[in-house]
Order: structure tokens, then sequence, then C-alpha cells
DNA sequence: TTTATTTGACCAAA
DNA sequence: TTTGGTCAAATAAA
């Protein structure tokens, strides 16, 4: 159903070099306010170089593994397909997990569970053996509104306060509008006309997914570090190498790498988010797909099948990846 | 009011 | 069994 991975790769680079493009304008912009802080700027600098080395090290792992399957399993695909009945089934734990550590470094509260441009909501709370403090369960908040699977964790780390773990699992699937900082944002919540045809579950074109979010507007300076650790896939099985979740999230490490080897990219992100979330659309509630689980269903999803990861800012950027010059709507 | 968080209970995986 | 993950009632916030 939402196999929203196709063949990423492909689109991912694209993508991520759109986003260094774009940032590179921006940082352009940038550099003729000299009112801007060094924070911004340096900011927008890092980001660029981690697009960069995103894109780099997409081309490596491609080219030294292309020839596998690459098409990961769609993990999601696989956790429908194997629903037998046995009652083993509803088992999570297929899903698609990827980790990242941010750094809070300077004054911005530490509050834990900063925002990473989606909206998410707090299910539970757990002391975790041998872990200081507790680990937090956020599920994404459109979802019983728009079956959006998305999870994720925070753990806190022990030793070092001020760094924060977060596990993320599922790929939003949910169309998620973020809030803008510019108030005057008339555009109407447009049905982001997700063309997916489902079938071919392989070309989707993500348009641009990327949810390159506005904090270059506000100057936030030295937000937080992050730091992309590869993702842990739990389960070899299947490594999505997936969602590129760009703008906070650092880069993944190559696939078939070890986690020793995951490279990390320190970069810093203003926290602000888009916080709040207009939700553009909802109902359609799905719970069934979740709640019982019922053999055939679970599919569907209606606003599932778009991309890898949720296309938080459509609103704002509309063509982000072109050249549009909107952004900042007037 | 509605929506979000807290927190103990429950359940499944290990 | 123990532990981690989720549910859901109670509570808090908006």
């Amino acid at each position: 159903m939402e196999n929203c991975n196709m063949h990423g790769e492909k689109m991912s680079l694209i993508n991520e070099l759109a986003q260094g493009r774009e940032l590179a304008r921006q940082l352009q912009i940038y550099l003729n306010f000299p009112s801007s802080s060094h924070g911004t700027r340096e900011s927008l600098v890092q980001k660029i170089i981690v697009s960069y080395e995103k894109a780099l090290s997409m081309l490596n792992s491609s080219s030294s593994a292309s020839g596998g399957e690459q098409q990961l399993p769609t993990d999601s695909d696989r956790e429908f397909k194997d629903q037998d009945n046995k009652d083993s089934s509803r088992k999570r734990k297929t899903l698609p997990r990827w980790t990242q550590q941010i750094r809070v470094t300077s004054g911005i509260g530490l509050e834990g569970p900063l925002d990473d441009g989606f909206s998410w909501r707090k299910y539970g709370q757990k002391d975790i053996l041998g872990a200081k403090y507790p680990r937090g369960y956020y599920r994404c908040t459109h979802r019983n509104a728009q079956c959006c699977l998305a999870t994720k964790q925070v753990q806190r780390s022990d030793e070092d306060p001020t760094v924060f773990e977060i596990t993320y699992r599922g790929r939003h699937t949910c169309t998620q509008a973020s809030t803008s900082t510019t108030s005057a944002a008339p555009p109407p919540p447009p049905p982001p006309p997700p063309p997916p045809p489902q079938n071919s579950m392989d070309i989707v074109d993500p348009q641009q997914n990327q949810q390159q979010p506005q904090d270059l507007l506000l100057a936030i300076p030295q937000g937080l570090t992050v730091v992309t650790e590869g993702l842990d896939a739990g389960d070899q099985e299947l490594f999505p190498y997936n969602p590129l979740n760009h703008n906070y999230a650092g880069h993944f490490s190559p696939p078939f790498m070890g986690p020793a080897t995951s490279g990390t990219q320190y970069f810093s992100a203003s926290e602000q988010g888009f916080g709040g979330g207009s939700q553009s659309f909802q109902g359609a509630e799905c719970e069934i797909a979740e709640i019982l689980s019922s053999p055939t269903s679970a599919t569907n999803s209606p606003a599932a099948l778009g991309f890898p990861f949720g296309q938080a800012d459509q609103n704002l950027y509309p063509n982000f990846s072109f050249d549009g010059p909107g952004f900042f709507s007037s």
C-alpha cells in the first residue's frame, strides 16, 4: 500500500541536490543581509554540506551495491504481506527504523522532543533498563485521521544529557501541513494530488518531498547539532534506505554498512518548527487498519501513497525543487 | 468544550 | 520470566 519507497534513490539524489541548491540560494540571500546572524549562515552552510554528503553517499552506495535488490522490500508491504492468520499477525517489528542523535547545543531549552517538522503526540513513556532517563514514545498526530503509522522514540542520553537519541519508525504517510510562520498563508490546503497510481510500486515520483523548513527565515542561530547515525536497522531484513528525512535528518549510512562505519554528520538546525499543524484534511478514519488488522484490509490509507516521508511543506514550497521563485508567499 | 499529556496496566517479544 | 511498547483512563492545557 503505501509503498512510498520506490525507486527512491535516484529521486532522493535529485532531491538532495535540489535541496542543496536551494539552500545555497538562501545563503546567498542571507549574505546580502548583514543583519542576519552568523549562526544562521553557518547553519545554512552546514546544511549545504550535509546535503552534498548525502548525495555523495547515495551515489557511492548505489554504485557499489546497485546490483542488489535495492528496492528493499518496502517493509510495510511485507508487513502486510505476511500477515497470515497466524495469531502472530500484527507484528510491527518490520517497520523501517532509523536513528539519529540530536544534540542540543545552545540555550535552546532542552525540551527533549524537538520539532522535526512533524507533529507528534506522546502516547507513552517508559523507564528503560539501564537508562537514566525515561524513553518517550510518540506517534504521528494524524494517525487516526490519516492512518499515518509513523512513530518515534526519544531517549535522552545518559552521559550527555544534551543528546537525544531519536528513533523513528515507519514513514509518514500523512499529508501534514506545517504551520508556517507566515500567518498569511491563504493557500488553501490544496489536496496534494498524490498521483501515485499505487499500482506500480516503483515509480512514484516524489515530487519534491523536501520539507525544507523555512527556518532560515527565523534567525535562530545555533540550534541543535544533529548527529545522524546510521540507522540501526534492527532487522537487517529491511533496510529501507529510505526516507530521506531531510532537514534535520542527517544522512543515512549507506546501506550495508554496519553502524560502526556510519558516518555521522553534524550540523546545526534551528529548532523552531512549524509547530502545530493545520492538517489539511481529515476524516477518513482508518483505525480499522490498526485495530483489527483484519487480514485483508489494512491497505488503503487515503493519503498514503505519496511520499516516503511527509511532504510537510508542500504549502510552503510548492515548487521547491524547481525554480520556484515563489518562496515566501507574499 | 476539544485536544494533548501523564501514567499505570496490559500485552507481546525476547 | 523480564523488558519494551502500546493502550486508555485520568488529568492537564488550550
